[in-house]
RNA sequence: GGGCGAGUGGUGGAAUAGGCAUACACGACGGACUUAAAAUCCGUUCCCCGUGAGGGGAUGCGGGUUCGAUUCCCGCCUCGCCCA
């Protein structure tokens, strides 16, 4: 076999080897410098190692690494593993075996993993947040936050996974069911650790508008923050000294409360029911509680209801409306009460009809015979306030029930307080004691971290405790000041917990003193770049920026926000293929002729459709086996060639073939067929066309990496190479810029080119390819000559002729000519460089 | 129902302060090299009519603004995500 041949294996390997060696990317505090932090979404360790979907985000943060340094930055680019989780545990569950054994394997194999592509992490600063020197830190945060009042406990109902015996926070559930298995949840009451996030709704709101974020993901947040202006109003049950409180966001529709409706579970429900009623209320309340509260929201359910037999008072105008009890209404929002005012509100409109309840119009503008009407208008009906806008009506109306005490304008938001308890072994240790008189105490900082105990068995206890109420001498223990006995908690953090702030951690990952000292804070906070998958928009990276903005008003951050510019990358599908029986097949039992796709033994038809990766769908691809056909440089360059992106999109594997094609011609431009640099590179060789291109390379690339749009880049380079290939002699010196430029993307291969080239070292922090901008300017231009807007014709013109020149020219062009002969120019339109349009008649 | 995003060749995609639609790549077809194949290299490849020169049409659909619209505006359709 030739030398010429481009061996990755080789070439890629002895480069990996001289990063790590040389600890090339290693960073350090350096004030003389500015910084760049780019940071990935760290991943979790699973046992089926790394997917195809994880190097797409990580080459793109590596891009912009290398780019950076090249440009003189001070980039911190780190990796690490969010361990905790519960693959560990079931693991641990079946076989005795502690989830930290099987987790170092499985971060042992990420890493390798990692590595073999070739990522400019500085693996100094690696992180693993089930390592306790990094946990210590994150029960220290916890206490920060509980010494701030933001931790409470509560008795309350809350999401409960029979599947995983465990419960969950409201953003881990969705129609039901928990996320990430599908297992469903239901409501159970238990007592439980919660985080105070509502009492940082409002920053939480206001701090997404400075953000570089993706739109999609800022609603995201918004929406489940929900503020929603409004007011509270209470009403009297007639007849009682009872009342309850409404919250509603239509307080200007006060006067056309034509009945009241409380949630099943509202406190009042049975109490102030009628004995007549009183068995058709038990049995609705009964009823509702088997139904969630997804189903009881959904809009095309016809509402259901019942009358308790009792009256309200509305303050406004002491009229009487009857009190119901629906489950549309739902006890976790305002206060589980409302007041319904069906002309203007589409569901108490809908239950009026259905129990011939009166519907008042208060708001003119819409015909309520027919439907609600929610649009603006003019207040009627409304004795104060008629006559006024909805406005100016809710500011009244709001500052009128203030003065009486019967209510007052309020917000209200969606968000609920963050339930931040797991019945788990593999997770952070609450660092809190229970005296027996109740109280309960944070663990002092001296004794972090409060480590995991070791077990025997990793099942939840025969009574339903969790795991950790095993190991006995652990949960019975002292007080440290007064040595009076004490209880640990056998709940555990959450997996959130660790990821809430690990960006801190890196920027000073060693340090035994402190989570981060306060120089290193200072200088490479906050991330500038932080790229991962769009489905974190609410989980994590709202609790980080809650954690965060504790943090801050704890003065132990200078930032209110951790992340500058979120980007979001999308998902790599792959095509899969299903028979008539929907049994699905490796992609290697296929062959296709032409539109049709067959299985290859018995010919059988089968169905092909783009779908995520998945075992089940056999179209998992292994980036092992991308990387070993074909190496690094090819997987990184395909995975950024693909697309946008940002986008979702298919794998191929002859997409991966193009891009090592474009590699080998790379490799054979530079290199001779007995391993030296190619003849055809010489000193000095004065090549005007080659150096334009180059040039015109150049700029585009830079453009192009500077706006992440990876894959037109890569088309440069590729335009620029097929240009080269095609030229006698190169210009050594310009040959290693275009190298400089590939290096970000090619990194493997843009080393072994470098070093050819007769430098010595890595080429990571040689300066960035300038461009002159006096070479981008052609010495002609080719204009096209439209006629009525149809391309008719094509001049050639010197490129400083003027205007008249190139209409003139334009004019006798002999293609033009045939449309313009015997008519009128009403109109000669140039657009400078660009083209010319003849307007005839 | 509301919000966000997308819809361009056989395929992934390129081009938006309005200015040559289809860059780059894949696939397909033809050719060179080879005993043959692979690899590599060269060429063709949006569709329709035409031997050709050439002409016509096309960026989900229908309108509008404009000398000129993939790009801006209005109204729809389809798909994805989020919320209800």
């Amino acid at each position: 076999m030739s030398a010429a041949v481009y061996d990755h294996e080789s070439i890629e390997r002895k480069w990996q080897q001289f990063w790590l060696e040389h600890k090339t990317f290693k960073s350090e505090i350096d004030p003389n410098k500015p910084k760049y932090y780019v940071l990935d979404m760290f991943p979790y360790p699973s046992g089926d190692g790394l997917h195809v979907g994880h190097p797409e985000g990580y080459t793109a943060t590596d891009i912009l690494a290398r780019y950076k340094r090249m440009r003189g930055f001070n980039v911190l680019h780190p990796m690490g593993w969010d361990a905790f989780g519960l693959p560990a545990e079931r693991h641990a569950v079946r076989t005795g075996e502690h989830p930290a054994i099987i987790t170092g394997k499985n971060c042992d194999t990420f890493r390798r993993q990692i590595q073999r592509l070739g990522l400019s992490y500085d693996w100094d600063r690696e992180i693993n947040t089930t390592d306790p020197g990094y946990y210590k830190w994150t029960q220290w945060i916890f206490s920060v936050l509980y010494e701030r009042g933001l931790a409470y406990e509560v008795n309350a109902p809350v999401n409960w996974c029979p599947a995983l015996n465990t419960v969950l926070a409201n953003e881990e559930v969705k129609d039901g069911k928990y996320v990430e298995t599908g297992d469903a949840v239901e409501k159970k009451s238990m007592r439980q650790w919660m985080l105070k996030i509502t009492e940082y709704a409002e920053q939480l709101l206001a701090g997404l508008d400075d953000l570089d974020w993706p739109e999609g993901i800022k609603a995201m947040q918004r929406e489940w923050i929900g503020r929603s202006e409004g007011a509270d109003v209470v009403f009297s049950v007639a007849d009682t000294n009872k009342q309850f409180t409404v919250f509603t966001t239509r307080p200007d529709t006060l006067f056309g409360a034509t009945y009241c409706v409380l949630a099943p579970e509202h406190p009042l429900s049975l109490e102030i029911t009628t004995p007549e009623q009183r068995d058709a209320v038990q049995a609705y309340i009964n009823a509702a509680a088997q139904k969630s509260a997804q189903d009881r929201m959904k809009d095309e359910r016809t509402k259901t209801g019942v009358f308790t037999g009792a009256y309200a008072v509305n303050p406004v105008n002491n009229t009487r409306v009857p009190i119901w009890i629906a489950d549309y209404v739902l006890a976790e929002y305002g206060y589980g009460a409302i007041m319904a005012v069906p002309a203007h509100d589409t569901r108490d409109y809908e239950f009026a009809v259905i129990f011939n309840l009166p519907i008042i119009e208060v708001i003119s503008g819409g015909d309520i015979t027919k439907e609600a009407w929610t649009g603006d208008g003019t207040l009627v009906n409304s004795g104060l306030l008629n006559g006024l806008k909805v406005g100016e009506a809710k500011r009244k109306i709001s500052a009128w029930l203030e003065d009486r005490g019967v209510g007052k304008g309020t917000i209200n938001y969606k968000l609920r307080d963050w339930l931040f308890s797991r019945q788990r072994y593999w997770g952070e240790p609450f660092p809190l004691i229970r005296l027996e008189d109740g109280t309960v105490k944070a663990v002092p900082m001296k004794d972090l971290p409060l480590l995991l105990p070791p077990l025997d068995d990793y099942r939840p206890t025969a009574d339903g405790a969790p795991p950790l109420a095993r190991a006995t001498e652990w949960v019975n223990t002292q007080d440290p000041d007064t040595g009076l006995p004490a209880v640990r908690e056998t709940n555990t953090m959450p997996q959130w917990a660790g990821s809430c702030w690990y960006f801190l951690r890196f920027c000073d990952p060693r340090n035994d003193n402190a989570a981060w000292s306060e120089e290193a804070e200072r200088y490479w906070m906050p991330v500038d770049l932080y790229v991962g998958g769009a489905e974190h928009a609410v989980l994590h990276l709202l609790y980080s920026r809650f954690w965060h903005k504790v943090l801050y008003d704890a003065g132990l951050v200078h930032t209110p926000e951790p992340f500058t510019k979120l980007f979001n990358q999308g998902m790599i599908l792959a095509y899969s293929y299903k028979d008539a029986q929907g049994k699905y097949h490796y992609p290697r039992e296929i062959e296709r002729e032409g539109d049709v796709c067959r299985l290859k033994e018995g010919g059988q038809p089968v169905e092909t459709q783009i779908e995520k990766m998945s075992k089940s769908r056999y179209n998992v691809v292994n980036p092992d086996e991308v990387v070993r056909e074909y190496g690094a440089d090819a997987m990184r360059l395909y995975e950024m060639f693909m697309g946008p992106l940002d986008r979702d999109k298919p794998w191929t594997d002859e997409g991966v073939q193009g891009v090592f094609r474009f590699l080998r011609r790379v490799w054979s431009l530079f290199v001779a067929e007995d391993g030296e640099l190619s003849g055809r590179l010489r000193e000095a060789v004065d090549d005007l066309d080659i150096t334009r291109e180059l040039h015109r390379t150049i700029k585009a690339v830079t453009q192009d990496i500077e706006s992440m749009s990876f894959n037109t880049a890569i088309a440069r380079m590729m335009e620029f190479v097929n240009g080269a290939m095609k030229a006698e002699a190169l210009d050594k010196a310009g040959m290693g810029q275009f190298v400089l430029l590939l290096a970000p993307f090619a990194p493997h291969l843009a080393e072994e080119l470098w070093s050819l080239l007769g430098h010595a070292g890595t080429l990571a922090y040689e300066p960035w390819p300038t461009y002159d901008e006096a070479l981008l300017v052609e010495n002609t231009l080719e204009i096209p000559v439209q006629v009525l807007g149809k391309l008719r014709g094509k001049i050639t013109v010197p490129a400083d002729a003027d205007k008249d020149t190139i209409l003139q020219a334009a004019k006798a062009d002999p293609k033009v000519l045939p449309y313009i002969e015997g008519k009128t120019i009403v109109k000669e339109i140039y657009v400078p460089g660009k083209m010319v349009n003849l307007v005839v008649k």
